[in-house]
DNA sequence: TTTTGAGTTGTTCGA
DNA sequence: GTCGAACAACTCAAA
């Protein structure tokens, strides 16, 4: 069917199309310009540039809306969780400043996709919508359907890759099946060809004479109600300029030495792009890109192994988005079927759980972690490993309740990160932490926080320990909790479980595990 | 086609 | 005190 006869169906369902669209439509065989409006439909990919959906917007040559919609519902079981919304707020009040100064305008709605997109195309006589793509198998769905919907209505509608180097679809084996280890995947991506860095918005924005209604940023209550998240100012600065700054810092300082000092939560030995990665406000390309540029210039790259070693956890981003794409249930249940039979503990009235929520477990670089997330919406890596390990093994609750948990509390939140790293912490998923290895709290401690500076800072009741009993306070002398004014049971929680016991137990389980295997 | 070796992040035990 | 081995099972690719 062409062109014209798409319009008509359009017109058929109650549609009002742009005057030019319908005066000179667009046929195979005439050159015309089209002059109806472009809608960029924006969703986690907050940025300007190296944006293939502005990019087409521009090559397309009429006038760009760039719209957001606020649609939790929308997102089936993984509506964006409290600390999601905060970032998302300042990320797009910083993107609104950016388009805006570009002489253009971000329209923002709130309601269902479909429903607002719809009705965007009424008001503005769009002919084309562009988006980015996402990967969550609920999303994907609904972009689905959007999609189909809006070309039988003669909508010039197209998907772009903005997110990733190398989308899921595009990956296989040589069995032609997903990859589910990571170092194979890894290296077959990289002997594949880069991805070059796109164009992206107009520095002079093809405004419209007449833009649609768009509701205040407010409008979206996107900020917590309590002043949990008034504390995140301090440690993020979400939009693409922050993004950028956090890149360049890294490479000018961290990423030389991150092979060692990535595993100190203390220091900010890591990149901290990942909250930035996840709403897009930088790509992985740019990230590529820069890391080679600055890496050549200063003579480190290729040979550095920060840069290989940094850009490899680019990977496991690209890893864990293969892995939801092709492994749909993962965000609830465990790639490893057997799992299901895990015997998880009871824990009937939560206390548990709280306790590790809330960072009172007893267990100082856990307590750590769990308040340092907390505080600042986010959590050192090294530390994500010792508390997911912690609830998982020691506790032996449902990995599921800790991914509940960062997904609400994470500011980079992301459904296919953080179900690979749960998945992976409980030994049920791809490439998996081998169900033997139990961190030990104390040694990660000692390890990885020798001079107690990361404790200190997120569990001052303890600070006054000396280095030797600061990751396990309950081996401490009488006499030095007492000068250290810790009172175990009273200032600070003895540990809710032995450590020795707690990994018996786990290894346990899993032993449990195989044998009933049918 | 079959076999083989290697694989993000660890801990404990015993020599 | 240090060091190597053992702790599954499975995926993937190279031989």
């Amino acid at each position: 069917m062409g062109e014209c006869g798409r319009n008509l169906r359009a017109v058929l369902r109650g549609y009002r199309l742009a005057p030019a669209l319908a005066i000179a439509p667009k046929l195979p065989w005439v050159r015309v310009v089209i002059n109806s409006p472009t809608i960029v439909w924006l969703r986690q990919d907050l940025r300007l540039a190296d944006q293939p959906a502005f990019a087409a917007a521009v090559k397309r040559g009429a006038t760009i809306i760039p719209i957001f919609i606020w649609d939790p519902t929308g997102e089936g079981d993984w509506a964006p969780g409290g600390a999601s919304q905060w970032w998302l707020n300042k990320s797009l009040l910083n993107l609104g400043k950016e388009i805006e100064h570009r002489g253009g305008r971000l329209v923002l709605r709130r309601g269902d996709s479909q429903a607002e997109l719809d009705a965007l195309l009424v008001e503005t006589g769009a002919g084309a919508v562009y988006w980015c793509r996402r990967y969550e198998p609920g999303v994907i769905e609904r972009d689905g359907q959007i999609k189909h919907e809006l070309r039988e209505r003669g909508i010039d509608c197209e998907s772009f890759n903005g997110g990733l180097l190398h989308e899921p679809h595009t990956i296989t084996n040589k069995q032609g099946r997903p990859f589910q280890v990571f170092t194979p995947y890894w290296r077959h991506c990289l002997s594949l060809d880069k991805t070059a860095v796109a164009e992206g918005a107009p520095a002079q924005w093809p405004a419209p004479a007449q833009w649609p209604d768009s509701v205040e940023l407010a409008d979206l209550s996107l900020t917590p109600k309590r002043d949990w998240a008034d504390a995140f100012d301090a440690h993020h600065e979400p939009g693409e300029i922050g993004a950028s700054k956090c890149l360049i810092t890294f490479l000018d300082r961290a990423v030389d030495d991150y092979v060692d000092q990535r595993n100190i939560p203390s220091k900010v030995g890591t990149s901290r792009l990942s909250p930035h990665l996840h709403f897009g406000e930088i790509s992985p390309r740019q990230i590529w890109a820069a890391t080679e540029k600055l890496g050549a210039e200063k003579g480190t790259f290729p040979s550095s192994n920060g840069a290989r070693v940094f850009l490899s956890e680019v990977g496991w981003r690209e890893f864990a988005h293969h892995l939801l794409f092709h492994f749909r249930n993962t965000p609830t249940q465990p790639l490893r079927q057997e799992f299901e039979r895990f015997p998880w503990r009871e824990d009937a009235d939560g206390e548990l759980l709280k306790a590790w929520q809330r960072g009172q477990t007893g267990y100082p670089i856990v307590d750590a972690g769990m308040r340092e997330l907390w505080a600042t919406g986010w959590m050192h890596n090294r530390v994500r490993m010792v508390v997911a390990s912690f609830l998982v093994k020691h506790l032996r609750l449902p990995w599921q309740h800790g991914a509940e948990w960062f997904w609400n509390t994470l500011v980079d939140a992301d459904l296919a990160a953080n179900t690979l790293g749960w998945q992976w912490s409980a030994g049920c998923g791809a490439d998996a932490a081998p169900y033997f290895r139990v961190f030990a709290p104390v040694l990660q401690g000692l390890k990885f926080d020798t001079e107690g500076t990361y404790v200190r800072r997120w569990v001052p009741e303890v600070a006054d320990l000396p280095d030797k009993y600061l990751h396990a306070p309950w081996d401490a002398p009488a006499e030095v909790l007492g000068r250290a004014k810790v009172a175990l049971g009273e200032t600070y929680p003895r540990p809710i479980v032995d450590h020795k016991a707690a990994r018996n137990a786990a290894l346990a389980a899993y032993q449990k595990l195989r044998e009933s295997r049918p």
